[in-house]
DNA sequence: ACCGTCCGTTAAATCGTTTTAGCTACATCC
DNA sequence: GGATGTAGCTAAAACGATTTAACGGACGGT
């Protein structure tokens, strides 16, 4: 019996099943060349400009004849490169960071890059675990959604309404004055002067920033701001908090300023959920929105438009910022990950939508 | 304990920040053995256990000391185990795929495993493209969310909501009989016999077994469907289909039952977002919800409990299919991947949850 | 004294690429 | 004619782990 390599032998070959058993050596002995002259041809590289290109043609066409495959962990190991990105999120839950993901996951098909996802839920050791987790997988940066990190990784690193400036950190966010100020000044418009606040959660890398705001504009427009009602959400404090949570947590608060026996006619709550958890006590003590009370949310999350009313609200362009993100990072290392040459901010811009929740202040 | 084998050496080393120069070597060195000793310890190889425990002690003491991490494109190219699971889903955008992603996640995380997310917006093209892709990535099974597939993966692949029974593939779905049973007696109970439906997408994957549960319900309450009010939608058919889209389709459609002919004092939807889009088109129209219509919803989406009047709904136990469909598919895999022996389905139940939008017909 | 068996350990092959250094012919130049 | 160059290709060394076959020594049995 001859093995007279790949004789168009009569027998029928039980084709082997396997996956992906054609490697470069297949390819290689196909055309009788080595697979280092497969590997530089196939990978354009500079050196195959000594090589004719009637061989190069032999070679492309025996590669895709036989469907070559390059091995992605073999060349990884190799390279040094794992064309993969690490996506930290609190949860993947609900709202704001698969509005972020959606926007990411389209930049990132764009490319050659996948990505591996970890949810920490808030909690700094279960993050540190996945940083951890995700470099021994040898991710070339991060993208961190609504996550706070103390110090800065050492791999290229753009976050997503992260809250602190860090040395070679991107951040992605939106321009909280320009927000609060549109939606403030749409309240005054209106007439209101009373005006009750949710502040964000502790932990939230938004909650600073957008307070900041508030009182800026405050101060601008005129408005008082009373501390009895500005409470301030909880969001879980580290522990695993659903979007479920966080609607009953504005129902508790809405519920907790309508007994805080001072009054006011307009609520501008710190996200949606919390906006409609609020509405929805309100709407229990039988107060008509927006007639009675105006509510104001932010994010403008899916379900916005269609609540009953619509909810007139700030719209973060989550998408965008989850498609900035992930230029931003990919073009980072396309040019090689050279040093922290990465700027620390990109602004995005907020957009008031007005709806259905707020209306002039009656008399 | 001599330090000597590391030359002591008086210079102050810079202290590379090579983020894992740390090899199996280093480690070897370190304790004066050899690499194979090394793993074989290190892994609890059957092997070790000619090896002296005062040797693996020694070894384990080095490994944490130097802060050994195995390289894992280094590990999976020898073991040929990329040890990740690739996860197919029409989009990752908002409500149904999300659901089942959290509780895939939350399973997952129990796990070494990780997973690649591809959205393939319902585009065959695109499908098999990222099946190859994730393939090319070693990816050791699949996971489809409301995904399906002409001919099985040839890697263990479980289903959520997938509609083919195919050889090799576990289905994870729910009972839509028992489902579709206790809403339409709900509605049947509260006096309701001119029902409204939706039907789904030619494309989804719970169409189908939904209509029939329909159809089976009907007769056997003594229903009668009238096609003039069970229309179909369209879901963009192949385009992707965000949330926002699917409430909007639900008010059209909602439009055109009003504009049907024929007068109806329920209405069954797909969903729960065509549902709310099509109560807005009720309300719209002067028609007071649940006193006018009743409406019920299919999934139990975050929103739901929090929409005006709540949502009555179907809840699907989104969360508990990923954690199902994630477990399935690691067992399996721990089993050695072995022959086709998957089981085709698995179901699980769903709920009827009662809220504010069903309530007795009015005389 | 010889054979077989453990013990403790390791050399070396392997996984599939990429890359560097270099080899063979042949042409060119002084 | 010898030095130099170039075109066309390849051998071999990485990358870092795992695994198999085997080795030297001790020890027990006949």
């Amino acid at each position: 019996m001859t093995y007279d390599s790949n004789s168009g032998s009569k027998s029928a070959k039980p084709r082997k099943k396997r996956s992906h058993s054609v490697t470069l050596r297949t390819v290689a002995d196909h055309v009788k060349l080595s697979p280092a002259t497969i590997s530089i041809v196939l990978n354009r590289s500079p050196v195959a400009k000594s090589i004719p290109a009637e061989t190069q043609e032999r070679i492309f066409k025996a590669a895709k004849e036989l469907n070559y495959r390059p091995n992605y962990l073999a060349r990884s190991l190799r390279n040094q490169r794992s064309m993969s990105v690490g996506v930290l999120v609190p949860e993947v839950i609900g709202g704001y960071a698969v509005g972020v993901l959606s926007g990411l996951e389209e930049q990132l098909q764009q490319s050659e890059y996948f990505y591996l996802i970890a949810s920490h839920g808030s909690r700094p050791n279960l993050l540190k675990k996945y940083v951890s987790l995700l470099q021994d997988r040898l991710v070339e940066g991060f993208i961190l959604i609504a996550t706070s990190i103390e110090a800065p990784l050492d791999l290229p690193t753009v976050s997503v309404a992260g809250h602190k400036e860090l040395e070679g950190v991107t951040n992605v966010v939106i321009d909280h004055h320009t927000a609060i100020h549109s939606a403030m000044s749409h309240l005054v418009e209106l007439g209101h002067r009373d005006i009750a606040f949710f502040k964000g959660h502790p932990g939230s890398s938004d909650t600073e920033d957008r307070w900041q705001a508030v009182q800026d504009a405050a101060t601008d427009l005129g408005i008082v701001i009373h501390p009895e009602l500005s409470p301030q959400l909880s969001g879980g404090a580290g522990k695993i908090f659903t979007p479920q949570q966080g609607y009953e947590e504005g129902y508790a608060f809405g519920r907790q300023l309508l007994d805080a026996g001072r009054s006011f006619t307009a609520l501008m709550a710190f996200n949606d959920v919390s906006a409609i958890g609020a509405m929805r006590a309100f709407l229990d003590a039988g107060f008509n929105i927006p007639d009675d009370i105006s509510v104001i949310g932010f994010d403008d999350i899916e379900s916005a438009a269609f609540h009953n009313p619509g909810l007139t609200t700030i719209r973060q362009p989550l998408a965008d910022m989850g498609r900035i993100a992930g230029k931003t990072l990919l073009d980072h290392l396309s040019r090689h990950g050279e040093p922290k040459d990465l700027v620390p901010f990109i602004h995005v811009d907020p957009q008031l939508i007005v709806r259905g929740t707020t209306a002039a202040r009656r008399s």
